[in-house]
Formats: structure tokens, C-alpha cells, sequence
DNA sequence: CGAATTGTGAAGATGCTGTGACAATTCTTG
DNA sequence: CAAGAATTGTCACAGCATCTTCACAATTCG
């Protein structure tokens, strides 16, 4: 049963869902107990921070590209509103909570009102002003949903997590989406070798029943795709007993010199303890391209 | 006579809705005097309103099309967590303000967490609980932005959102509202694949439950109007168990490329020096008014 | 050489999508 | 307000893409 929630889910490690990609937040605060909790808390949630003790130009802001900022009005003195409202025409999508000192209800109406995002009255627990930072996060991120995320690059193949397709020279290998996951996973583990069990628990979701072939079927049709589209390489190899790995080989030997694209060429992998030695040059390919 | 359709309505999710709809928004809670300044202050706003004094069923709210939610857990009882978390999954768009009697921040926390917008404590100003509202609901619908969009164009069509139309060669498609929501959607994502949860949750605005076909429907829909305007190209791409792709496809031969996606997609840029002689040149921008 | 592991092809089961008809809802008009 | 039109949502069924399973051949390892 829903099976397309859990495979999405588990399955999609590298690209498009993922760990939300990092917060970026600022302080503007000078209490420095407070200052230094929240710094704390926010480290340990992986989330960029930086902390501002002076009063920072609304222009200035805008370079920093933040996600949300937290605000203690009174660092700004009398021209705070002004401030504000400068910083909200500025920057309308970006989170802004207030963390000041006593105020009137006339005044947190006014910041709100202004486009302040939120408004907490100090004295407050550092945990709620993380929660409400994530309150008005989570809201403004929905727009731009997607992260754009870059494709994987692999000898002639393009993994591409938004079409949820591999591409070479810009064909679609048509790959099922089972068939996407596998090359998805794989590629993401770039010479690493995967084991049966991992393989088979992130695409399905539970632990592989002894004797189950499902995955080297997989493999077989993934091969046989990549084969058909670019036939000059090599991209998942069998370690016996364990599992696969995934990492563009050249069958032109020399073919390390030449990789279609600018891509990191990672794909030395280490050990490469099994492969052919034979170093014999030949015509390397410029196939495709 | 496709004019009138839409121009004015509460709910244009995913559309370009620029303007001040009216709000929908609904109270629950007993307290006879809160809530009466409250839909005082709410009637001279011209927000539509409705008081709720008793629990009502999560997926009840679902139907009531709301911008967002003022509540007092107290009402719920224990079951409060339970109700809120429900909510929030249903409905991911929907603004929810907690306004409720003393709490603890550990209470706080775990409200926002659920997925609440905002947590007011009693007593309060019923302006400050306004302004908040007021800065969840405007946060919300930011993903309107644009309001002067240029239109979108694909293979033959043109999208106006400024028109809730679709044109081909300055026809109108005809298209109802959801079916330009759709269309609109897809075009704007243009290449990348939306699955099905996706759609449904931008355009109808809370989780889609398994079995739901009205993705599928309205995806045939718009097939048979573009089909019948634009025979010659295919524009929504069906990917298996996955989502649907829009991406204007000429069926002519003259090779019309998969979009070369590894290049730094000069594609669009309309060098296409070499291919797709047959471009779309006609006149499709002096249409109708 | 024998046992275990992996490659391969095909058949059947599963579940997703296309489609048309129809019911429910909302809007328009008299 | 009620009739009528338009739009939206639901359902059942057919067709088919995909997935699973199985038998058997090929390979690897000890």
C-alpha cells in the first residue's frame, strides 16, 4: 500500500527530497546570554547562523541572503520601524521575527502589520524561538518547492532527479521508476560498493526476504538500458557475494582523458583492485559529442 | 464567454490571484466575549467569517475552503495534538493560529512543530490576534508574486495568466479554472517532472488521498483541448508512477530535441540556429480581447 | 569439481493510467 | 427562488506498463 509514499521517501537520498538544504539565519540581538544559547541550539540543528550586535543597514541585509532573521528591535532604537519596514519592502520573502523586550500591543500590531513575521516577547525560551523560526520558514518555503538540484554527472550518463530520468547526449533512457532509483542510488554511492541488503532495503523499504532476486533484475535491465545508449562504457559492476557498484569505466582504454563534460571525474575510485591493468592505447572516444 | 469565469475568487492557490480576495476565515472557540469583539473587528475588515463553538471533525474544516484559523485548543480537550496534527497534514496551506489560555513553552513548541502558524495567549488584544493573522495569511500567498506576468509560451501555446486563458494562434483554449490552474502549474515547471501529490496539493490546496483520479482527469481534459487546438505537438507527458512532465513536443519529425539538458540550456535562448525549422511563427499574440 | 552466486529470459500478477459516463456542485439567468 | 447551464468530482472498466517470480544457464570461488 502505498507503496509511492515509502519508495519516495526512502528512496530518494541523493536528490530531490533529501535533508532540507541548510538554513541560513541571522541574530541582531546584544544580549549575549541569550545570544549564546540560541548560537548553540542553532549549531546543533546544522543551520548556517550568524550573530549581528550592531545595528546592520536594511541594505546590507539583503547581501546575506538569509532565510529568517531574528530581531531585537531595541538594538535599532527610534528608527527601528523605519528600519523594518525598509527590510520587509526589500526583502518580502524573507522571515522576520521580533524578539524584544515588553511592548504594547499598539507596537507588536505595528511590526506585524509593518512585515514582521512574528513577534515574541523577551523574556521566552530559546526552544519556541526555533520553533517559531521554523513556523515561518516552513511557510515561505513552499513557493519555490523544488530545490533545484544538480544533475549526476557519470561517464555519458546525466542522472537528473527532476525529470526523474538519465539521459546520454540528451536521450532519455526511458527508465522505470524503479529503474531511476536504482541508477539514482547508485550513483549517489559513486564507488562505493552497495551491498544487496542496503540496495534492496532503500528501494523497497524492507529488509530483502532471502532469495529474492528482484534486485539483480533490476540490474540487469538497468545495464542493459545503459548499454544500448552508450555502449563504449561500463557503469555497475558486480562484487561477488555482495553487491554492486557503480562508476563510468571506459571500455577505450586512455578514455580517462576524455570525459564528454566537465565533471569532477570521482570515479578513480580507490581500489579498482579488479580491473584489467592492460594500459594500451587506442582511439579514444569522443562518441556522441 | 470564457471571460467571466474566474476573475474573482477566494481560492486561486497556484493562479496569479494578485488581489485582495476576501479572506475566509473561521474561529474556534467558547469564549462568548472574545469572540464577539473579535467578529466585529472581522465583519468591518470584510473578511468572511464563521464562529465555531464546538469541536468540529479535522476533515469537516477541510471542506469550509478556509485562508486560515484562529483556535483555542482548550475546546478540543485532549484530543487537541491529535485534531492539530490532522489538520496540518490535510491541509498544508491553511494558516492556523493557536490563541489559547496559559501554556507552557514545551506546549508551544510542539504546536508550532505540528505545523501551527502562530500561538497567541490569552488574555489578548483581538487587534494584535488580527495583525497575526493578518501576517500568516500574507505569508502564505506570497507565492502569487508576479503580478504583471509576461505570458508563458510553449510549442504552440501562450499562457495569460492575466487572462485565467490559454491561446493557440489567439484562440482561446477555453479553459475552465481548474484547467488553467493546471496548465499553468505544469508550464511553469516546465521539463521537470510534478508528481501527483504535488499537483493536487497546489492546486487543490491539501492532501490528495490515495485513489483520488482528479489529477488524471483534469490532465485528460486539458490533453483533449490542447489536442484539438494544436494537433501537432504534444505538450503533458505522462511519467508512470510518477507524476506528469510538460514540455512542448513537435510530432513533425525535424528532429525536435529532447531538450539537451547537460548544455547550459542556451536551448531556450532561442539560438536553435539548427533545429526545429518549423518554429511556431505565427501571429499567435494578436489575439482576441 | 561442486556449491554458491549471479545473469538471463519469459510468464504471470499487480497496480496505474486513459477513458467515458454520470453524479454532485456551483454559477447564471429568468 | 427556481430552472438550466457549466464546472467539478466520482466511479467502473479496459488496457497496458511495470514489477515480481521462476526456471535455468553461466560464472565465480574454494
Amino acid at each position: 500500500m502505498t507503496e509511492s509514499i515509502t519508495a519516495r521517501d526512502e528512496a530518494a537520498p541523493s536528490g530531490s527530497g533529501g535533508a532540507s538544504a541548510p538554513l541560513r539565519i541571522a541574530v541582531l540581538d546584544r544580549d549575549t546570554g541569550f545570544i549564546q544559547v540560541l548560537s548553540k541550539r542553532l549549531d546543533r540543528l546544522g543551520w548556517e547562523h550568524r550573530v549581528l550586535a550592531s545595528p546592520v543597514p536594511a541594505d546590507a541585509v539583503v547581501s546575506m541572503r538569509l532565510s529568517a532573521l531574528v530581531v531585537d528591535l531595541a538594538v535599532l532604537g527610534p528608527q527601528a520601524w523605519e528600519w523594518l519596514e525598509r527590510l520587509c519592502g526589500a526583502l518580502p520573502d524573507l522571515g522576520i521575527v521580533v524578539c524584544t523586550g515588553p511592548s504594547t500591543v499598539a507596537q507588536r500590531v505595528r511590526g506585524l502589520r509593518l512585515g514582521a513575521d512574528d513577534w515574541i516577547t523577551k523574556p521566552c525560551h530559546p526552544e519556541e524561538v526555533i520553533a517559531r523560526v521554523q513556523s515561518v520558514v516552513r511557510r515561505r518555503r513552499r513557493p519555490s518547492g523544488r530545490t533545484e538540484t544538480k544533475p549526476l554527472m557519470a561517464g555519458e550518463v546525466e542522472i537528473r532527479s527532476d525529470r526523474f530520468q538519465a539521459f546520454v547526449a540528451g536521450a532519455s533512457l526511458d527508465l522505470t521508476r524503479r529503474e531511476f532509483e536504482l541508477i539514482e542510488l547508485l550513483a549517489a554511492a559513486e564507488g562505493r560498493v552497495l551491498e544487496r541488503e542496503e540496495i534492496y532495503s532503500r528501494l523497497w523499504g524492507y529488509t530483502m526476504v532471502r532469495g529474492d532476486r528482484s534486485v539483480d533484475v533490476f540490474v540487469r535491465k538497468l545495464r542493459q538500458k545503459l548499454e544500448k545508449a552508450s555502449p563504449r562504457w561500463r557503469y555497475i559492476h558486480t562484487h561477488f557475494g555482495i553487491g554492486y557498484r557503480f562508476a563510468a569505466e571506459s571500455l577505450d582504454v586512455e578514455a580517462d582523458v576524455e570525459v564528454p563534460s566537465s565533471l569532477p571525474a570521482a570515479w578513480d575510485a580507490g581500489d579498482g583492485s579488479e580491473l584489467t591493468g592492460s594500459h594500451q592505447d587506442r582511439e579514444l572516444t569522443t562518441d556522441a559529442f
